[in-house]
DNA sequence: TAGTCACTCGCACACTGTACGACAACCTCG
DNA sequence: CGAGGTTGTCGTACAGTGTGCGAGTGACTA
């Protein structure tokens, strides 16, 4: 088995005092939280460390791979309850929430997990738990992947839009309410020919961004939920 | 209303032969394309279309604004079936195959499309027809924009990570068994504690990759069609 | 005390987006 | 015809980027 970025291990008690990869880790952690891919470099990252800029490459392989590490670490984050606790639809639905919750709080992560596939130990472990909670439904086996695998892209397709409305918002540095009357404003006047979306648009304005986005995503988990039980043991 | 990248117009006929947006924002998408976002670089763009590089700019703001257009471009591309041809049900799944073949046609689009809203005319006039289509279904207007927004999220969702896959299969320029098979591997290795997760992956060896993305679409699509319909005048 | 391992880091390379300002080609007006 | 303005091109430059290379340093082992 050839070594990777998963499988590589280092002495446990370090000589003198040292940076370590869950140091690096963490940090970089921070920084994309706060200032997005964008405002991640190897110099900036390694400054905040107070060590040299290519210092960093002794723990870590690329930058690409520190990402994957990232992104694993987020994976840990998500909880997916037993389903002897509440069984599997509501258990699916707060496994929904985790996940969307936890892509809120990284914003960074649908800019870069969309670009690789997610194979480090917590994506394992999460999909492991994934697969007790939907395989409580009583799905086929081949149909609790199938039932796993489309909540998740839902869940994360949902999140991922949410990321780009709320981002931009945001970066404006405006109030809420100022950005998105201003966007508004912008989308009817290309849409001045599309009745329906104009009126969309409009019935947006009124409302409250934050409840709004997790009606949404409420809105389309259930009825995919329904879809799903409806195909138990058919 | 301030000027922006959309409302922007030129004079009809250019002097000279120069530069044009259209033909920059083509070379680009053939650019993107091929060589995915990290190919495309304004200098490389602008070469390939025997120009200075600087060039472009006098054409678009900036490498980000033509981004922008490159994905209205896309938005421009999938078809909406008219919901009196075959119902909005069957509409909406023609639909839903629809905006995912154009993700995969453009693989670069995940990556770029979760960091900015889409208010592109074709976006817009996307959205006009989406709106016809599920409006046929009978919901009342606000389970119409949640309808479209759901299944939108979740066949961007899907196609995203579907592309993920099969981006690493591509760049990695060897055969997809033999791609497939190492990746499997590998996964194994971190999964060593969690057999459903083995079992899981075992079943996917076997199959053909190309059917088995798309079984996992249509089924997740399918389910949440189906979970839509039964709120119809609920 | 000598040697080896674990780790740090300065330098350099090839590349990025894009601001700036000089320049040229064409159109319009007198 | 000539003057001025508009439209468009582009060379140079700046402040960054990821990371390969090789020299250096501190600590542990034999």
């Amino acid at each position: 088995m050839r070594e990777t970025i998963w499988t590589r291990q280092r002495s446990a008690a370090p000589a003198r005092e040292t940076l370590s990869r869950e140091q690096i880790v963490k940090t970089a952690m921070e920084v994309l939280d706060g200032e997005g891919v964008a405002g991640l470099s190897m110099r900036k990252l390694a400054a905040r460390l107070g060590a040299g800029a290519t210092s960093l490459y002794w723990h870590v392989p690329t930058k690409d791979d520190l990402v994957d590490l990232l992104i694993d670490q987020v994976w840990g984050e998500i909880d997916v309850p037993e389903p002897e606790l509440a069984g599997w639809r509501s258990g699916a639905l707060l496994f929904g929430h985790s996940l969307r919750s936890a892509v809120l709080r990284h914003p960074w992560l649908p800019e870069v997990m969309y670009t690789r596939p997610s194979i480090g130990p917590n994506a394992m472990a999460l999909g492991e738990r994934g697969l007790v909670l939907f395989g409580a439904a009583g799905f086929t086996p081949r149909e609790v992947d199938l039932a796993m695998g489309s909540v998740m892209s839902y869940v994360l397709g949902t999140a991922s839009a949410e990321v780009a409305t709320r981002e931009m918002v945001r970066k404006s540095g405006r109030s809420e309410e100022s950005w998105v009357s201003e966007l508004l404003e912008q989308a009817q006047s290309v849409a001045t020919d599309y009745p329906r979306m104009q009126e969309s648009v409009r019935r947006r304005t009124s409302v409250n961004l934050d409840s709004e986005l997790t009606g949404n995503f409420v809105f389309g988990l259930d009825a995919l939920l329904d879809g799903l039980q409806s195909r138990v043991m058919k």
